[in-house]
DNA sequence: ATGGTCGTGGTACGA
């Protein structure tokens, strides 16, 4: 079982890309970010084509998920139950024996902004949920784009970084939060390289200089914890051209 | 070097 996670920046651009990465690496489930794309816009055909289900949640310009999925995907939902938000950043299924669920956490732009405010509230709200599902032992996946680096190991230059957004201390507490309900970082459960990360900036030639962050995360719950087999970050669809800034993350499970 | 690059949409804005 491979479960998977890309931040692709527009499908529209990088719907080749998706699908020569579903080609080769063959997940039995992705989740994607920032789709960008309505959902009477969303490339059904030619995901299904690639031997795919899928279900996507969208809006114009800005943010829009989606999850693709090998077998038959159910009860999905797009929203955080208690957060009334416009903006698409949240789609569950349950598909493959599993609840999967598939995450745009909000970037925060600056600490101290008001798109970080939003940022922590929204956490808090995803929190309350995710305790919830949890309560009942069950199978539980979230992936996504988590815009926070977990620790000062996941980041090029910590000291750059030093209480900016996506490093700073109170959204590192909020990501600590999520996994004191007993949620595992899959690729901290392997021995790691170090300097391994999943988001380089456009700008700066940041990639080829690997000055990167590791921002893209797969949490297991308890249940299925101990079935991880592997976890890590495919960096090679970051080298392609016209990448998206964000490369795939992976998670393989034996149950 | 105090910027820099993308994507969207048609201009600044978000990341």
């Amino acid at each position: 079982m491979k479960l998977a996670s890309w931040n692709v920046n527009s499908l529209n651009v990088r719907l080749p890309q998706v699908l020569e990465w579903l080609d080769t690496a063959r997940p039995n489930l992705l989740g994607l970010q920032e789709t960008k794309l309505t959902d009477e816009c969303f490339p059904v055909e030619a995901i299904r084509a690639a031997g795919y289900e899928v279900a996507y949640s969208g809006q114009k310009t800005y943010n829009g998920v989606a999850v693709l999925s090998r077998s038959p995907i159910t009860d999905v939902l797009t929203d955080i139950p208690t957060l009334d938000d416009h903006q698409r950043r949240v789609l569950a299924v349950t598909a493959a024996g599993l609840r999967f669920i598939n995450l745009y956490v909000p970037n925060g732009q600056a600490v101290g902004s008001d798109k970080y405010a939003y940022k922590l509230d929204w956490l808090a709200h995803l929190r309350t949920w995710l305790a919830e599902e949890l309560a009942s032992p069950q199978r539980l996946v979230i992936v996504g784009d988590f815009n926070i680096a977990p620790r000062d190991q996941d980041v090029h230059d910590p000291q750059e970084w030093r209480e900016q957004v996506l490093c700073s201390t109170p959204e590192r507490e909020a990501l600590q939060h999520l996994l004191d309900l007993g949620l595992a970082d899959s690729f901290r459960r392997f021995p790691q390289k170090d300097g391994i990360f999943s988001w380089w900036d456009y700008r700066m030639n940041s990639f080829r200089r690997n000055r990167g962050l590791r921002i893209d995360l797969i949490l297991t719950s308890p249940a299925l914890t101990p079935s991880l087999t592997a976890g890590y970050v495919d960096q090679a669809p970051r080298g392609w051209a016209r990448p998206s800034d964000h490369a795939p993350v992976v998670a393989e499970l034996s149950f």
